[in-house]
DNA sequence: ATAATAATATAAAACGTTTCAGAAAAGAGA
DNA sequence: TCTCTTTTCTGAAACGTTTTATATTATTAT
């Protein structure tokens, strides 16, 4: 049996009441009495039972956080971030990955509701928003991170996806390409759909055709990159450039390039959406549209602790981060 | 207010202790309350406040897991591992990074336990064991991860590093080579002596001398293994060879040896600790001994799971996993 | 019809805290 | 000394469940 505030109460001769405002340094306890609490407090190796606490009080300290996968570099720094925002703030995370299903989402969604979770962080793998809706109504402290849902309004931050993805492509035209691949993501997904408008808004802009064959729908996972590279390259009038819209994919293109021996820049030039840390030690360093992936979780976090201790609701607040183009070696020099 | 099991009783006349066994659907309800209890439930929303259940019931159904660091790809595959077989069982996991602080291992496990999790898995940071003694003697499931800790007699799961580090030292050696750079790992954690002890075991296995020059202490991050390649590298007489004993420190080494234009196997092979998704497509393909990182994971959370579940003490397990040695190209062939 | 048994329902205690209203004690002002 | 105020302390309720012991009702056997 853990020791409670009873048996210290016990011990030192005082009731709980005393105790619990003696331990949580609050006045109204004289102070030898304190001293005294405290003494048998620290005797007894006393640990409070937060849970017990947080049922009075109703606040857990605990944010839920739902991604798809930890394992993705990209949602790993993310976390990071979160993490130690809400450790400085002495809040903990429960960490519950998706793999972009649904219904592990909403099952998700009703637990972190059940443990009395004081807030939300979301990279939600749904198109519409349901299941987020009667959490708003229930005045669940929430943010979107990364992907916003349709017809929601509520907190988030993103990443510019469109204009990341634009300036990928831009600089792809300025180098003198004119048959520019994309592998873009699930539309279903809103980095996914912001990705490749950005790409067909930097074509736009420099009145280029918009070609449907250069045009590929990969799942975000490395395989996708990978056989969508291969037929790409299968195409009898291949592109000379290749925009990929996600680092998993770009993994897998990357590799597809290697395997049939296709050199990068001088065969074809490769451009990735999310930088990471091996791209620079990649051959041919990568070109990658980098995103602000520690500071989108750090401020997400932020946001979303205002909001719990925000005593009335504020307006909706929808931060958007600007990613940016780091240039290394992978799309050849200006020409 | 969120709606409780009280609301539910007064709608449907009936008792919360009804209510409760309803919901919970044990035996010694009517049928035809059940159903008029359930509907009822269904038609105000109800969700069981979990935390007032833990209170009474002793079981939050959580789980404290301690790392040092998210970002790390190895602790993020283990992680994937744990939260898989944590979620199959109806567990979550509240997420901790300690950056290698002992400070703040403390600290968590403080506020973990005080948050009543049902167990805990901890990659430790120190080097004694007296912060987890006290943990043991609560009687609080617990496994340790990756490493164990001098003097205490607990469930774990660890990596043959031992081998692993011999297997990769003799791989160099029969290729030829006889002087054998190795960047190790602290000596305070577990996994930086052992892996330091097979390089050692090797070299007396091929009765070959252990020259101090050849041997470099890092911090097991990137920027260590770096400074320690260029140190090496600045020898009159440079190792042929060179073992890196983590990933971040390979990615370090790796850096350092693009940017002195070192050859890579010609002029020096590389072998590093821990295999990591772009190795095969670094250049040349980097050969390095294998964690199964996410079975490391998962069998800890088994591990931890059935000592939950378990009535009765059991004995002490410990699991220790095999690495494995995968071949690539940044060693050459055998000559 | 009566007793014995089984099935169903409930009141109340418990889990470990916080918090509020009020009691007791101490101090101050006259 | 007496009243008034302030300080210190406490009892009891509350948070939302589960669970045990008991009461009530229905069912069966005789």
């Amino acid at each position: 049996m853990a020791i409670t505030i009873k048996d210290i109460a016990r011990v030192a001769g005082v009731s709980i009441a005393t105790v619990s405002t003696a331990l949580n340094d609050r006045s109204g306890v004289g102070a030898d009495t304190k001293l005294r609490v405290l003494a048998v407090a620290e005797k007894l190796g006393y640990e409070p039972n937060i849970l017990a606490r947080s049922l009075v009080t109703k606040k857990t300290h605990t944010i839920g956080l739902i991604i798809s996968d930890i394992s993705n570099p990209f949602f790993t720094r993310v976390v990071r971030g979160i993490e130690d925002v809400a450790n400085e703030n002495g809040f903990n995370l429960i960490l519950c990955n998706t793999d972009e299903e649904g219904q592990k989402e909403k099952a998700y969604l009703r637990i972190l509701q059940g443990k009395q979770v004081d807030g939300l962080i979301i990279i939600s793998t749904e198109k519409n928003s349901n299941h987020i809706k009667s959490l708003v109504e229930n005045n669940i402290p929430l943010v979107l991170l990364d992907r916003k849902l349709e017809g929601l309004q509520v907190d988030s931050v993103v990443v510019d996806n469109v204009e990341g993805s634009r300036k990928a492509t831009s600089h792809l035209i300025k180098l003198g390409h004119r048959k520019i691949g994309i592998i873009h993501g699930p539309e279903t997904i809103m980095t996914g759909r912001d990705r490749l408008e950005g790409y067909k808004r930097a074509l736009r802009e420099h009145n280029l055709p918009l070609e449907s064959k250069y045009i590929k729908e990969g799942n975000f996972k490395q395989e996708g990159g990978y056989s969508r590279t291969l037929e790409l390259l299968e195409l009898k009038n291949p592109p000379s450039a290749l925009f990929v819209t996600n680092n998993l994919m770009t993994m897998g293109a990357f590799k597809a390039l290697k395997e049939e021996r296709i050199r990068v820049p001088e065969e074809i030039a490769l451009i990735g959406f999310d930088d990471m840390e091996w791209a620079s030690l990649a051959s041919p360093p990568l070109t990658a549209v980098s995103q602000p992936t520690y500071r989108l979780g750090t401020s997400a976090a932020n946001l979303l602790l205002s909001r719990i201790k925000a005593p009335a609701p504020q307006e909706v607040q929808e931060v958007v981060l600007e990613p940016k183009l780091v240039i290394r070696e992978s799309c050849g020099e200006k020409r």
